[in-house]
DNA sequence: CACGATTTAATCGTATACGATACAATTACT
DNA sequence: AGTAATTGTATCGTATACGATTAAATCGTG
C-alpha cells in the first residue's frame, strides 16, 4: 500500500515542468538575439526600470549573487549592458543598459509576443494563473522566512 | 512611452519564481537526507514505478540525457539506486531502487508532507492550480512541438 | 550478409542556481 | 578615534539544465 501521491499530483511538479516548458520556448526565440531565458528576464527588469543596483535587481528577480554576478557580467561582455561601481558608496555596483538593449527591445519584444500568442493561452487563464501563482509564491516565501532560511 | 509588459505581469516570470521558491523549500527540507530537489523528483517517480530505463525516466521528467546520466550516476553513488544494462539490448539501462530508498520513503515524504502543510495551501487553490498548471503545460509543449523544436 | 537508418545512453561545453565564504566599504557604537 | 557590526559584491564549489555530438547497439531493407 503506498502512501505517496504520485508525481503528477504533486503541484511541485507541475511548477518544475512548467517552468522548464518555459525555458525551452524562450530559449528557442532568443536563441537570434543570443541571449538566454534568464537574461531576457533580466532585460525586461530593466527595460521597466533602468539604473539600479546589483542589490535591486537580485531582489527583483529572487536571485542571489551567486547566479546574478556572473550572468551580469556575461550580459556586459555581450554588450547589453555595462556595470559602474558607485563613487558614494563603493559597496554598490549599477546597471546601466546600452543601446543594443534599447535598439533590440522592439525586435525582442516582438518575437516573444508572437510565439506567446500562438501558444493560444486565453486571457482569463492567464489572468487566473497569475493571481493563483502569486498567491501560491507568497505563501512559499513566508513559510521560508518563518523557517529561517 | 514603454510597450513592454512589466515584469510582474509576466506569466513566465511567475511560473519561474514560483519554481524558485519551490526548488529553496523542498531543499531545505531534503539537505538532512542528502537529497536534492531534483533527486528527489526522481524518487518520486520510482517510488511510483520502479524498474524503468533511463530513457522512460528521462520522459516522465522530461529531462535529457545530458541532465539525467550525471544525476542517476550521482544518486547511484550515494546508494539510492543502481544501474543495470539490459542483457536483451543493449543500449538500454534500466534503474532499480535500492533498500535505502525504500527505507528513508516515510521518513522523506512524513517531513516533505510536515512542511508543505505548513504553507497552508487550501485544497481548491491547489486543484484549481493543478489544473490551470497542467493546461497550460500541454499548450506550451503543443507549441514547442508544431514548431519543431 | 552488408549496410543504412534509427534508437539509447553518454559526453561535452555552456549557462544558470544555490549557499557558503571572503573581502572591501560603510555604519554604528564606545 | 578606534573598533565592532553590518552591508554589498565577488568568488567558490556543487548541482542541475540544455542542446549538440558521439558511440554503441538494434532494426529494417535490399
Amino acid at each position: 500500500m503506498n502512501d505517496f501521491l504520485t508525481l503528477n499530483k504533486q503541484l511541485c511538479f507541475a511548477v518544475y515542468e512548467t517552468a522548464g516548458e518555459f525555458n525551452k520556448l524562450y530559449t528557442s526565440v532568443l536563441q537570434p538575439f543570443e541571449l538566454t531565458y534568464p537574461q531576457y528576464l533580466v532585460l525586461l527588469s530593466l527595460w521597466e526600470k533602468d539604473e539600479v543596483t546589483m542589490k535591486e535587481l537580485g531582489a527583483k528577480l529572487n536571485l542571489g549573487t551567486g547566479t546574478l554576478t556572473p550572468m551580469i557580467s556575461r550580459m556586459e561582455a555581450n554588450g547589453w549592458l555595462r556595470k559602474e561601481r558607485s563613487k558614494e558608496d563603493e559597496r554598490k555596483v549599477f546597471i546601466y543598459l546600452k543601446t543594443k538593449a534599447r535598439i533590440e527591445q522592439p525586435h525582442i519584444t516582438k518575437r516573444v509576443a508572437e510565439e506567446i500568442n500562438l501558444c493560444k493561452i486565453e486571457r482569463d487563464e492567464y489572468e487566473q494563473l497569475m493571481k493563483n501563482l502569486n498567491g501560491l509564491h507568497r505563501k512559499l516565501k513566508e513559510r521560508l522566512k518563518s523557517a529561517g532560511a
